[in-house]
RNA sequence: GCGGAAUUGGUGAAGUGGUUAACACGCCGGAUUGUGGCUCCGGUAUGCAUGGGUUCGAUCCCCAUAUUUCGCC
């Protein structure tokens, strides 16, 4: 069975909805925080680590597990759920993305895109059939489709024929589909432009996915303000049954702005990366525990947190840890904080239910950012 | 006891008779939003063992002292 979304409640004074999909025979309920594992794998934990934080959905992404291990290998091994030993559901992104991200030399064309690898330089070509029959071979449950993700500077005219372009190649995505078992999404492009959003999500609409994403913000320094334009501006065109995803948010603050603006799941690396460079999310803001007032602080990260970092451990051993650049940090931080935004998008749940999410928003403000914020 | 060599920040060290003493590690901060990278970006010796001297000017030259170290007896 295919993914399947219900709308279960419109919170009363903004645009934030509770919902819930069903996917994998697995129902998850939404809004929702997906960590990101690129190369199968949530990085420094194991997927028994990733349930605990009660995390539904992970990406995998397409580009890398297209170089290494292969999408064959991946075949082989019995889809991409056996190879990682992950029964959760399981999101691959397209690797629009990464070329836009990380590969050198990129030549943008009609058929697709031409550019270097990142690990030895090789020329490759990614095209949307091929990113979704590699999509289809790794067997994730949601596959999306292979879009452009222009820079946050890209101009008017730029962006104009880039969007235009990355509808035809979801259409051409969509056509050479073929995995029944796998949901199919659209990405909606457009900067922070009102009429290349609406443009980009009517079209995209009309080819009849199986969810909305939107796409191209928070990137290379993209404000805040470009990107909340960027979801007010394409949210109103997307279909009120299919569910709407935040690509590549994120931060607390974005992920609570995202809710209310009507979105339902967000992904980010932002967890992970954070801990692997020794931060830890906190309801009262960002901790660097590489920090020297951390070192005899015999106190866990978060008093309220139920996760296993802040239920057996202090900040003065995480931070030793990192200081040592042992992996356990890590893996006790990147722990810490994936449950933080899950916990969040539980609070930003139960506060849909109870129609206070703007008081919700504003305490979380007060307490994350201090009184003195805006 | 005699002779030689060395002495630069928390550490390993580069260096020059003339504005701000290289670099690395460490340390102290910061960054991080569809993840190549234990990553990236800042800051970090008002000082060159101590005391004299030479010089317009000395971390750099000379002398003495101290410490370390090597060789010989």
């Amino acid at each position: 069975m295919k993914l399947k979304y219900e709308l279960l409640k419109e919170e009363k004074n903004t645009k934030a909805r509770l919902g819930q999909i069903t996917i994998r025979e697995q129902t998850y309920q939404t809004p929702m925080f997906m960590p990101v594992g690129t190369l199968a794998t949530v990085k420094t934990l194991s997927p028994e680590e990733v349930k605990e934080t009660k995390a539904g959905i992970i990406l995998a992404n397409t580009y890398h597990l297209w170089l290494r291990p292969g999408e064959d290998v991946v075949a082989l091994a019995g889809g991409l759920h056996k190879f990682m030993n992950y029964d959760g559901p399981i999101l691959t992104d397209s690797g629009g993305f990464q070329v836009f991200s990380l590969a050198n030399s990129k030549d943008i064309t009609e058929e697709g895109v031409r550019f270097k690898n990142h690990l030895n330089g090789d020329n490759l070509i990614l095209t949307p059939e091929k990113s979704i029959a590699i999509q289809n071979k790794l067997d994730s449950d949601i596959a999306m489709s292979f879009d452009e993700c222009p820079p946050a500077s890209a101009d008017y005219d730029y962006l104009k024929q880039s969007i235009e372009r990355t509808i035809r190649w979801a259409k051409r995505g969509k056509e050479v589909h073929n995995n029944p078992n796998q949901a199919l999404f659209g990405i909606v492009q457009g900067g922070p432009h009102e009429k290349l959003r609406k443009f980009s999500a009517e079209e995209t609409v009309k080819l009849d996915f199986d969810g909305y994403s939107i796409g191209g913000v928070a990137n290379d320094g993209e404000d805040k303000e470009a990107m909340y334009k960027a979801i007010d501006y394409s949210i109103p065109y997307l279909p009120k049954d299919k569910v709407r995803y935040l690509m590549g948010v994120g931060e607390p603050i974005d992920i609570i702005e995202g809710v209310i603006r009507g979105v339902d799941i967000f992904d980010c690396v932002l967890p992970t990366r954070l801990a692997r460079h020794g931060n830890a999310l906190t309801k009262y803001g960002k901790l660097n525990l590489k920090n020297s007032k951390y070192k005899t602080d015999f106190t866990p990260i978060d008093e309220s947190c139920d996760c296993y970092c802040c239920q057996h451990y202090t900040k003065s051993y995480v931070k030793h840890l990192i200081n040592c650049n042992e992996t356990f940090g890590a893996r006790l931080l990147s722990i810490h904080n994936i449950r933080f935004l899950i916990k969040l998008t539980e609070d930003l749940r139960e506060a849909i239910k109870n129609d206070n999410i703007l008081e919700f928003k504003k305490e979380f403000i007060k307490n994350y950012y201090g009184e003195d914020y805006e």
